[in-house]
DNA sequence: TGACAAAGTTAGGCGAGACTAACTATAATT
DNA sequence: AATTATAGTTAGTCTCGCCTAACTTTGTCA
């Protein structure tokens, strides 16, 4: 089930251009070495995506010289990385699931959810979050109410 | 970014086997040309994924034959099942998303999301689901915080 | 029962995305 | 500055999952 996508970048690139994007952040440059580390890639296969990336305008990319994002290149990741984030914090800060889990199902149901889903999902971790009427967070309540649910297995 | 399974299905296989599974509980057998036309593919892809799913021992498949889930079929494709239907309710009941924006997105984030998750959360739709302290559900309590947050694009 | 329609299969091919092996370019060290 | 290590690229291959065209089998109906 290979998906048509509107900005037409596979779920392969899009994990690309995140990764990109997050590196620029940590040392204001991307390396292709660093790029095969992160996605547990071949060095070839980053070299690949690299230049489709180019083609579409997202990275600015030279052989043997470093990797930036375009300005749409920017926008394009910013939009991946702010799903994942989305998610992510859902995941961990509503469901209470472990950082490490998280971090990687975010990975992947980043690609799974549209814009309608991702703005009702921001909404209600931001909704949930707050106290209510009790004066008790409803996370925190989850939380009891999944131990008393399971405390037969505990 | 392709996946390793623990159940060595591939995401293609697991929608294969899922729609096999909603197939024979609709009309007691799985016709090759309605699981085609389920999943939005030609007849030959149907017939090969057939034939691999066979050689794994969860369908049983015989050339022109009708089409039928062995019990570790049955038992994996109730598992892909499973999630999606976990899914696909917290997104309409809960975030109160369209039903078919709900069914797709499912669809695709059954294959990114582990049993941990999962589980939590399928608990966390039952808990939001009931009534809490100030007598107002608090889905119905989300809508309203929506409604308040967005009414400027309105 | 024989002809035709519908369903399913076979054969061959294509693109995406990964890999390894071998090569080239850059950087670092002395 | 020459050597060596590291980074990156090229070339070629593989698998997966899909496709179309052509063929075979099964079912239907006059």
């Amino acid at each position: 089930m290979v998906v048509a996508k509107s900005n037409n970048l596979s779920d392969s690139l899009e994990d690309y251009l995140e990764d990109i994007f997050n590196l620029e952040g940590k040392s204001d440059v991307a390396r292709s070495k660093d790029i095969a580390k992160l996605l547990g890639v071949a060095k070839p296969s980053v070299t690949g995506a690299l230049k489709l990336l180019a083609k579409k305008g997202l990275v600015n990319y030279r052989p043997y010289g470093y990797v930036t994002l375009t300005d749409s290149g920017v926008a394009e990741a910013a939009r991946v990385a702010g799903k994942h984030n989305i998610i992510k914090s859902f995941f961990v800060n509503i469901l209470g699931v472990d950082a490490k889990v998280a971090q990687e199902a975010a990975c992947k149901a980043e690609h799974a959810l549209g814009p309608a889903i991702i703005s009702r999902l921001l909404d209600f971790t931001d909704f949930i979050t707050r106290t209510n009427g009790s004066g008790s967070d409803l996370a925190d309540k989850f939380k009891r109410f999944r131990k008393r649910q399971h405390r037969i297995n505990k």
